[in-house]
DNA sequence: TTGACAAACTTAATCGATTAAGTTAAAAAT
DNA sequence: ATTTTTAACTTAATCGATTAAGTTTGTCAA
C-alpha cells in the first residue's frame, strides 16, 4: 500500500509479467479469476500487484472489451428531493452490480437531453435510465436502441405501449385520492401543476378527470403552472381569487401543494379547515407541514431499483420482452384534507 | 442521421480515411480541429463522418491521452435535498467544460468510500469533488492525490488547515442564529442533531459555543441525533420532557428542524410561540413550513458551482496554492423563533 | 534559379488489457 | 508403450484514437 511519490509511469500489466517472467496473458487471466493459471501463479501475481501498486485500467479494457461497466442517470431536476430517492434507489442496485452511475442533467431541455445522450453512447455505457423530458420527439429512444443502448424509461414514458418503463401508477393514486376528495364532501375541486406535457402529467390529468366525471362533477378547474412550492403559491392564489373559489385544491406534487398552503394562509385561511389540499409523491416534508398533507406516497427509492433492476435484466438479455412496472401507490391521509383542526 | 439497423461494426476513423483516401492521423486532426489539415479535407471529413455515422470513442481516446474528461462527485446521502442542489450547481461548471459526472453515494461509510474512491482511479478520472464521510482517515485525500487526483473537498473537511475546500460559513452562521436568540431573549438555548462526527458539525458546535459562552449561558445542552426530520422528532421529545426544558432549539439543518417542529406540536404546543426553533441551509421546504422556518441561508448550488470551478482550476494547474473558499451565510428570520402568531 | 520554409499531408508507434489460437509437458487412458 | 487428454502456460493480434517524426509539394525570398 505503500504510495511511492514520484511521478512514475503507470504500472501495468506487463510490469507484473515481467517481474515474474511471464507473460501478459497469464497475468490478465490471474487477475481477473479466470481458469487457466495455477493457484501459485494466482498469489504470485496478486503479491506482486500489491508491492507494485497496479492500478487496473478501465479504459485499456473497454476499448478492448467493449464493456464499460457504466450507466447513465439521466434526469431533468436534481433539486427536488425526490429525485434524489430515485438516484439513490438505481444507484444502489447499479452498485452491487459493480457498475457506476453517470448523472446527467438535461434540465428539462430536449436539446440538452439528446446531446447528452450522445455522449452517453460516446461514453459506451452499457444501459441508460432515462426520465424523458418534455417534447422529447417521439423516436429519440428508439434511436438509442438502434445504437445498441438498452434504455429504461423512469416515471415518464414517451410511447403508451413500447419500451422498458418503471413508475409510479399516477392515474389511479390520485383517482383514489380524489374519490376521497368527494366522499368528504367536496364539490369543487381544482387541478393545481403540471406546467410540462409529459405522460406523467396525462396520467395524473387522467385520473383526476375520470374521479370527478364518476361523481358527476367537473373537472375543468385546471390550472398549468411550474410544480414547484413557487408555481403551488401561485396557482393557489389565482384559485382563490376566483368568484367561486375551490373548496379542494389537487395538487401535482407536494412541492406545490406546499406552496398552495402558504398562499391559502397568506390569505388569511387555514388549510385543510378552509380549503383542502392535496399532495403526490410523500416527501419527508409533507409529514412535517402543518397541516401535515394528506398525500399519495410513490415510493422514489422503490422505483428507482426497480428501473436498476430491470435495466440490468434488459443487458444480460437485450431481446426479452419490453415490460412495463406500475408501482401502486398509497393514499396516506393526513390532515390537510379536512380533518377538524384545532388551532 | 440514417441509422442502419444491422449490428454492423462500429465506424472508426479508419473507415472514414479510407472513404477519403487519406489517412486516419488526417482525420482525426480534422476532427479534433487542429490545425495542418486544409479547410476543404476538414469538411470533406466531416461530410463522411456525418454520412457514415461515426461516433467517437472516448474510451480509446483516453487510453491514448490519458484525459477522460469525466469528474466524480462523492457524497453521502442523496435523499437530502440540500445535496441535489450541491451536486446541480457543480454539474453546471463541469458541464460547461465539457466534462460528465460520476456520482457516487459513500452512504457516510469510510469503507465504502475508499472502494469508490479506487474505482474513480481506474476510471481515470480528471479529478474529485468529495464530501468526506465521517472517520475517513487523515491521509486518504493525500493518498489520492499522490494517485495524481485533483481533489476538492466540499461541506466538509479532514484537515482545517491543508487542501482545497469549498464550504459554507457554518461557525459564523450558527454563531449569528444564535445571537439572534439571546437578543430575543432566550436564555435556554439547546443544540440538536449532528450525530456525525466530521468538520461541519464542528463548525456549527463552535458557533454554537462562542454565542452562548459570550452571553454568559451554558453551552451543554446538546442533544446528537441523526440529522434527519426523525432525529429531530425524537430529539426535540426528549428535549421537551426535561425538566427545566429549553426555550430555544437550534437545529442541525432544516430537516432536523421541521421534525422538532412537528414534536413540539405533538406535545400541544405551538413552535415559534412557546418554543423558538432554527434550521439551516433554508430549503425550499421551510419557507413553506408553518410557522416559516426561521434558518441560515447557504446557497448550496453556490458552493456546487465553486467547488466544481475550483476542481477546474486545480485540474489546469496542479501546483497552485491551496485554495479555501468560505461562502458567507445569511440569517433569515421567519416566524418560528419568537414572533407573535396569530393561530 | 536556388534554397528556405511552410502547409498539408503520411507513417508508424503507442496507450494497456484481452483473448483466440497455439505450445509444452505431464497425467491419464488404452 | 503409445495415444489421448488436460492443465498451464505463451504468442501475437486486436480494440480506435493520437501524435511525434517524417515526406511531399508548393510558395516566396534572395
Amino acid at each position: 500500500m505503500k504510495q511511492s511519490s514520484e511521478q512514475a509511469r503507470r504500472v501495468t500489466l506487463g510490469d507484473i509479467a515481467q517481474r515474474l517472467g511471464i507473460s501478459t496473458a497469464s497475468v490478465s487471466m490471474a487477475l481477473r479469476g479466470n481458469s487457466g493459471v495455477s493457484l501459485a501463479t494466482r498469489q504470485r501475481v496478486e503479491e506482486v500487484a500489491e508491492e507494485l501498486g497496479y492500478v487496473y485500467d478501465r479504459g485499456a479494457a473497454l476499448l478492448r472489451t467493449g464493456q464499460s461497466n457504466t450507466v447513465g442517470i439521466v434526469v431533468g431536476t436534481l433539486s427536488n428531493s425526490f429525485f434524489g430517492e430515485l438516484v439513490s434507489g438505481v444507484d444502489e442496485v447499479i452498485g452491487e452490480a459493480r457498475k457506476i452511475s453517470f448523472l446527467l442533467n438535461t434540465r428539462e431541455d430536449p436539446d440538452r437531453q439528446r446531446e447528452l445522450l450522445t455522449r452517453m453512447r460516446e461514453q459506451s455505457v452499457d444501459g441508460l435510465i432515462v426520465c424523458p423530458a418534455p417534447g422529447t420527439s417521439k423516436n429519440l429512444l428508439e434511436t438509442v436502441r438502434n445504437w445498441g443502448i438498452p434504455v429504461i424509461q423512469m416515471l415518464r414514458s414517451i410511447s403508451d405501449t413500447e419500451g422498458d418503463f418503471v413508475s409510479a401508477d399516477y392515474e389511479s393514486g390520485i383517482e383514489t385520492l380524489c374519490s376521497h376528495l368527494v366522499r368528504l364532501g367536496h364539490r369543487r375541486i381544482a387541478f393545481l401543476g403540471g406546467d410540462l406535457e409529459h405522460s406523467a402529467t396525462r396520467q395524473r390529468l387522467k385520473g383526476f378527470r375520470a374521479a370527478l366525471t364518476r361523481a358527476d362533477l367537473p373537472a375543468d378547474t385546471i390550472i398549468k403552472t411550474a410544480n414547484t412550492s413557487r408555481g403551488g403559491r401561485e396557482g393557489a392564489a389565482r384559485l382563490l381569487a376566483a368568484d367561486d373559489p375551490p373548496t379542494a385544491i389537487v395538487c401535482f406534487n407536494d412541492r406545490v401543494a406546499l406552496g398552495a398552503m402558504a398562499s391559502i394562509r397568506a390569505a388569511g385561511l387555514v388549510p385543510g379547515r378552509d380549503v383542502a389540499v392535496t399532495g403526490f409523491d410523500n416527501i419527508d416534508a409533507s409529514s412535517e407541514a402543518y397541516p401535515p398533507l394528506t398525500t399519495v406516497e410513490t415510493h422514489g427509492h422503490d422505483i428507482g431499483r426497480e428501473a436498476g433492476n430491470l435495466l440490468l435484466r434488459r443487458i444480460a438479455n437485450p431481446n426479452m420482452a419490453s415490460e412495463r412496472i406500475i408501482i401502486p401507490t398509497r393514499l396516506i391521509i393526513r390532515q390537510s384534507c379536512g380533518a377538524t383542526l384545532t388551532d
